[in-house]
DNA sequence: GTGAAAGCGCTAACAG
DNA sequence: CTGTTAGCGCTTTCAC
């Protein structure tokens, strides 16, 4: 094995003491010019660069967040959501412009272990759907180290957040389609109250109700497809079957993802519903294939990238000790993307028009 | 800030040395199961957990790995295609299954710096889409840790590598509509010679020649659509254009990514041209929207989450020494998945059939 | 300006 | 069985 060069190395062919390097390596102290290039030449020529462990073994600081992203059933896969993909790359496009490094995790539920933070001296941790009551959100704030949650509706005041607006998202969605003439328009959801919490698919469904109450339209409970309903393409698929059962009342659908929109729209492809001819879709997050869906999928738009950065930028200031200062909850807006799936009603149902 | 506990708080707590203390928690060395099971009490009590900064001083090891994925242009954003959160999902669980973490980094064509391995004292890389001649993958040949190439077609055997049987795959995707009786069958790539160098695309283009060559097809550069084009929906919605004025002549085309073949599905469809009545149409890739498309699209699919569980298992094969046993290419074989974007030859242009 | 020396938390020899 | 001790590579006073 090649031996590390180390900082001792870099004095001894330099002529000076370690302390000397570490100054010039640190910009720190007074180190004369000459001293400073030969100490650079020496270190170039070596090919040096400096341990970070032996650095953070001082600072009790790595410059390195960690991601914790849910995992799907027992096997702890990831989910196939290309959500977290532009998640991700938001995160990892605010940490490098700030220098650090991003270590992806994904936590199986029931098996929340973080003693990876203090392991690694972790200097924050983006925690990605995380709901109210999760145990491994109660064990994380006990370790007091800089947390941002996203999509977590936690109801802790003093938390860092960053979310969607999704009750307007919710809203805007049935809200154009109330506006299209539609007054029976079915929702597709995992649960709503994602194991006992009020998370991100309820505050969905409270956009959708407020929107039809405006309008004076009854919400239906029957109209709300959530049991064994996950958030994949094949669970819309599947919830399909039942969706076209209803379609001489149903006359629109909101899916709160895309991907659910993507597998109930094969269903009802594949069983010559037209769409939006027969029954209007509404998406959820915007993502990148809607559009080239046909017909392309309207939906509620989020710049989840963005997302990412924000959630990335609130850490950092965390991290940085601005915690004063900062506002703690950062709420991006939905917006909504029509797209051709959607139409107004037509004559086939509608007492009161 | 709460002061880090370390060895020394256990050990006088317990009442033994911090060797104990150490061996206890490395299950080495002879420590009698009382004194065992007091030390672990404190630990326990203390929530203590050993710093990874502190050993990976002494141990030159990090028990992490990085990721090193290509960035899109030049304002550094990930690659928003599907394909890679698989990967890296197949990655991390194989990582996991070891206990050991990922780094995610990327890195921007032009000022690729791989510093952070000797800084952070990283176990391995899995680098994505590397090419003959990058100038990155020679400076990080020189650094001499543990790597694994993914798609990259370097031509140095003594490189670990993982990918796809590309050829058999291009083969497999022109042979699928030679069969259904075309002859005019366009393709959409990316520079085939990327770089200057032969990789993926490359080498599906191979075996798209093989396959016609074989029934006697001639291979016309004039159906290759290649300029200009990135591996993006975007780009294959572009190249519709060109496609559609070819449209009395080519009758199939292959894309090389199901992304590309989404943008130009919609092209096409945009212009009412029926697929795959009017032209036939097979993807690459095999990501989960293909067969939720419509109609869902004949595409040659990868097991893409096995391929990065893969290349985390040859990784660690060689951290762990076993380079002499292990063979250092695994080549994983791609598969035709037949969706309805493909079809027969009709009676349209076919001189002697 | 520069250097000597004391740790940061841990592991691994080596004593006892 | 258990403790002492010498570092790993670096930062950081504090002298010179």
């Amino acid at each position: 094995m090649k031996q590390r060069t180390s900082i001792t190395n870099v004095a001894e062919k330099a002529n000076v003491s370690i302390a000397t390097v570490s100054n010039v390596i640190n910009g720190k102290g007074r180190v004369s010019k000459k001293t400073v290039d030969r100490v650079n030449k020496v270190i170039k020529e070596l090919g040096f660069s400096p341990s970070m462990a032996a650095r953070n073994l001082k600072a009790i600081s790595s410059h390195m967040i960690g991601v914790v992203v849910p995992t799907l059933g027992h096997k702890g896969r990831l989910h196939a959501n290309p959500f977290y993909w532009d998640l991700v790359s938001g995160i990892e496009e605010g940490a490098r412009d700030r220098e650090f490094h991003v270590m992806l995790t994904s936590v199986v539920e029931g098996e929340e272990t973080f003693s990876f933070v203090k392991e690694r001296h972790l200097d924050g941790l983006i925690v990605v759907g995380g709901y109210e009551g999760m145990k491994s959100v109660e064990h994380l704030l006990s370790l007091d180290v800089p947390c941002v949650f996203v999509d977590s509706y936690l109801s802790n005041p003093d938390l860092y957040q960053v979310f969607l607006d999704d009750k307007a998202g919710g809203y805007m969605a049935a809200e154009h389609l109330t506006k299209l003439g539609h007054k029976r328009i079915a929702v597709i959801t995992e649960d709503r109250g994602h194991r006992g919490s009020e998370g991100v698919n309820y505050n969905r469904y409270l956009g959708y109700k407020k929107a039809l109450e405006e309008e004076g339209i009854p919400v239906e409970e029957e109209l709300i497809f959530e049991k064994d309903v996950t958030t994949s393409a094949g669970s819309g698929y599947k919830v399909g079957r039942e969706v076209l059962a209803k379609l001489d009342d149903v006359t629109a659908v909101i899916t709160f993802s895309d991907i659910m929109a993507m597998g109930l729209m094969k269903y009802l492809n594949e069983h010559h519903i037209n769409i939006p001819h027969d029954i209007s879709v509404v998406g959820f997050d915007g993502l990148f294939f809607t559009e080239y869906m046909s017909p392309s999928l309207t939906t509620i738009y989020q710049d989840t990238v963005r997302k990412g950065q924000e959630a990335m930028q609130l850490l950092l200031d965390q991290i940085d000790g601005k915690n004063s200062v900062v506002k703690r909850k950062i709420v991006l807006s939905p917006e909504l993307r029509v797209g051709g799936s959607t139409a107004p009603l037509t004559k086939k149902n509608l007492p009161n028009l």
